[in-house]
DNA sequence: ATGAAAGCGCTAACAG
DNA sequence: CTGTTAGCGCTTTCAT
């Protein structure tokens, strides 16, 4: 059993003609009479002629797709960006090929060597949480595959970027919670990403702007961005076993927003009289959650539409780009009962 | 800017070898000495050698990678079978390439179509609300394209299905309600899908068999499975001006249970005080929503596993398949506050 | 206006 | 053990 499509060999077998002139027929070539192509359109209609994509990139060089690289798909963050990179990416004609890196470093590798080898013609990252080293990206750039990072980026390489303003999403959200009279405020973040370290300097900035110390024993980190819930548990259990219990949490990524939500629940902790929690999210749920959750929010989907403008740019710019720029997004609070005044 | 990788022929050139050398050493074949293979194996390494995987699919015919087709990924369901593809395709050595239809019959056409020439070895696909007619897929069919079809299936086609078992999950839920001391008890679902059909069904014979009439004006459409919040708000204002209000709502889709329980906050409606909601969604915050939210849960991660299966040995057989199976798996309802016996 | 031929990068049958 | 050759389906010179 095997997928066996009418080629233009057979087209032009069937019509007596040559494959370069069936080629040029359906390309609407000038050189070809308006006769034959009649006769080649038609044929190719009647019985579902579709070109070989892959033929046709392996003879052109280049496939009119783009890659994508997040860290999962079930995250209401990540899928709203995607959904931003598919609404420019199809109008400019290009088609998506999206990848999960799960946190992995290993699958990331895996999964952008694919890609490019695989023929796109860009790719658009949000790096995995293990992900320390570039060589994998660097190695491609180098060979002329243009990359746009998103989100989730790294110093270690020159090229277009977009992310929102960590620093202030995380100075304002701090500041909210201090200003609504908590003082004991831990932050749980994931380990190692530059959004981390962004968020985390907003954090202390706002106590320290505050007149409140940083506590290190309330600086949390998760290793893989919250998909471990036990292990956010085990980090939850240690922050209400701290001398002084903190009054509020507030949380750094998607998933561990709402997994501690549900670990609030679990413990029967009142929300926000015992702990309040207010973290970045981009769930649509937030409204309607118990209680309706403060969050930052992020705006993926001009993320994703931003970064995919910049790639396209560069796949279509012919000479070399070395002038690389950084949108940085506004970030969004939406106060709700999970930080109601104290 | 042009993507430019190493190639065989350059190998080749460099170590003075001829490509099917190269080829053969790569693919540690036996025909080649030890020496030679050491040769290009470093050469390979060392210049970050990796295959064309365009080439060799055009060259093989086939391309390892399986393409899926769902209706939107930003949906806990579907996300949760792209997991379960992802897990046994990894596994078996197969890529995934996904695409969105949001809803739409032209784009599931278009991605198809894409998917197909771009030489995928099988395609997964549950159909968009608006697909009516597969001639798209029984063309592919009949060229020799392994399909299967999982959630939204067809009878139009013969092939591998998995679907849940969406009667019962229907009747239990609506039976669930009746017992619960609810009587009028409307019915939100997507127009047009295999799905439909069958949780209307459950629904309807719970109704009869517990002596409660069906009434037509309970029944409520929407066009793209809950995308259109205003769509489903006219429902609600259409069911709540009712000369007999429903006193619960049992909603089938996953984005219409969740975009439901929001429209009813906006309404200050109570749950369940003034109106019970018991829906079809796989959310993990189910939980923690408020009120906490009764759900039919479908196995999303273990149907794309099942789904997967079936397509890899689809693919794998060599001779015609006459022979179709649809495996059909258990809903699970959880009953939280939304449905608190009246 | 049409066709012959080369080649994208790779594999595989066949030769040596 | 290594090389030559042909060809996957398509595009693109270059002839005719």
């Amino acid at each position: 059993m095997n997928f066996k499509a009418i080629t233009m060999n057979d087209i032009a077998r069937a019509l007596d003609l040559s494959a370069s002139t069936v080629s040029k027929a359906l390309s609407n070539s000038y050189e070809i009479s308006e006769k034959t192509k009649k006769l080649v359109l038609d044929y190719a209609e009647a019985n579902n002629y579709k070109p070989n994509l892959i033929a046709q990139s392996l003879k052109q060089g280049h496939s009119n797709s783009i890659g994508i690289v997040v860290a999962n798909i079930d995250n209401h963050f990540f899928s709203q960006v995607i959904n931003g990179i598919e609404s420019i990416a199809y109008q400019e004609g290009y088609n998506v090929i999206f990848t999960q890196t799960h946190e992995s470093y290993e699958l990331e590798v895996k999964n952008v060597n694919h890609l490019a080898h695989r023929s796109v013609d860009g790719l658009l990252i949000s790096l995995s949480t293990e992900t320390n080293n570039i060589d994998h990206l660097q190695k491609l750039q180098r060979q002329g595959l243009p990359i746009v990072f998103f989100d989730r980026v790294s110093d270690d390489m020159e090229t277009h970027k977009v992310i929102v303003d960590n620093f202030k999403g995380a100075y304002e959200a701090t500041t909210h919670l201090i200003k609504a009279g908590y003082k004991n405020i831990a932050h749980i973040t994931a380990a190692n990403t530059s959004v981390t370290r962004e968020r985390l300097s907003g954090y202390e900035q706002a106590l320290t702007d505050n007149g409140i110390n940083v506590n290190q024993q309330y600086i949390k980190y998760c290793q893989h961005a919250g998909k471990d819930t036990a292990e956010i548990k085990g980090i939850l259990d240690e922050l209400l076993t701290n001398a002084v219990s903190p009054d509020a949490l507030f949380t750094a990524f998607d998933r561990i927003t709402t997994v501690t939500l549900g670990l609030l629940h679990q413990l029967k902790i009142k929300i926000p009289q015992h702990i309040a929690l207010l973290g970045f999210t981009n769930t649509v749920l937030a409204d309607v959650l118990n209680p309706s959750l403060s969050t930052v929010y992020q705006p993926g989907f001009e993320m994703g539409q931003e970064a995919t403008k910049m790639l396209i740019s560069l796949i279509k710019t012919k000479r070399l780009v070395t002038e690389f720029e950084t949108i940085v997004l506004p970030t969004q609070l939406f106060l709700r009962n999970s930080t109601l005044r104290k």
